[in-house]
DNA sequence: TTTGACCCTGCACCATGGTGCAGGGTCGAG
DNA sequence: CTCGACCCTGCACCATGGTGCAGGGTCAAA
């Protein structure tokens, strides 16, 4: 298929996947006569990869280790599961901070608001407590 | 106390804090004499709270919504609320995301990584389910 | 008064993640 | 062959969140 249908089965712009190519993450599997970009399904489930790792909070530089454009061999595999590993750590503290923030929030909405400084800055402007342990 | 002290305390470059004042986060509570900022126990923790909220997800705008800097009025407050409303949505949403990324990153992890193709990409490329219910 | 730390403004620059446009080429129906 | 839809490259631009530098002023100690 060419750039337009990729697009348009992925739901994403043009030139987004344009600028995927540039940043290396989704290479085109080849050009026809025109020079026309082409892609089959593996691009399809590696672009929608892309996207949904970005939805989980991944950069695209993060991503790129993930995929690693140019071979996925055993070796790129371990460096994978080393940023997985740190990538784990970083879930489990945000996941613990928004669960925090949720209850702050939460209390915030049930209580109202009519004090007289902002109560949100109240709930999250001193506790630096759980952040260890 | 001056912008040094105050950059210095919060553990935020002092281009940051000038930065901040442009986009109205953070108002000095004065000037002196020789046009110097001075900032005051609360621009502490005004800029405290708009680190952690930061850390937290929100994005600057967000934050100058809660801190609503022109007046802090019952009005404000009300659209504060709603923003808060909102958030928490988007919080439980990411907390799913991110409990189900882990427990593929997690999996990964343990069965190792010795397929063909990237398994954090089949672990991610498909899962549509659990969004709606 | 001099020195040095600190501050001022304005502006340019950086990375990330795109988005859009100009100017031109390709493809396929008619 | 023409037309329109689609594609190409290159480059500029956008927002967000900063960072740094030039050129100059302030302040306090010596």
């Amino acid at each position: 298929m060419r750039i337009g249908e990729l697009a348009r089965a992925v739901g994403v712009g043009i030139s987004t996947v344009r600028f995927y190519e540039r940043r290396g993450l989704l290479e085109p599997s080849g050009r026809s006569g025109g020079n026309y970009r082409s892609y089959d399904d593996e691009s399809v489930r590696r672009l929608r990869f892309i996207r949904r790792a970005q939805e989980l909070g991944f950069t695209l530089g993060e991503i790129e280790q993930f995929l690693a454009l140019p071979s996925v061999t055993d070796l790129d595999q371990h460096a994978v599961i080393d940023l997985v590993a740190g990538k784990l750590d970083e879930i489990d503290g945000r996941i613990r901070d928004l669960n925090r923030l949720r209850s702050a929030l939460s209390t915030l909405a049930a209580t109202g608001a009519n004090r007289e400084r902002c109560p949100v800055v109240a709930a999250l402007a001193d506790p630096p407590t759980g952040r260890g342990g």
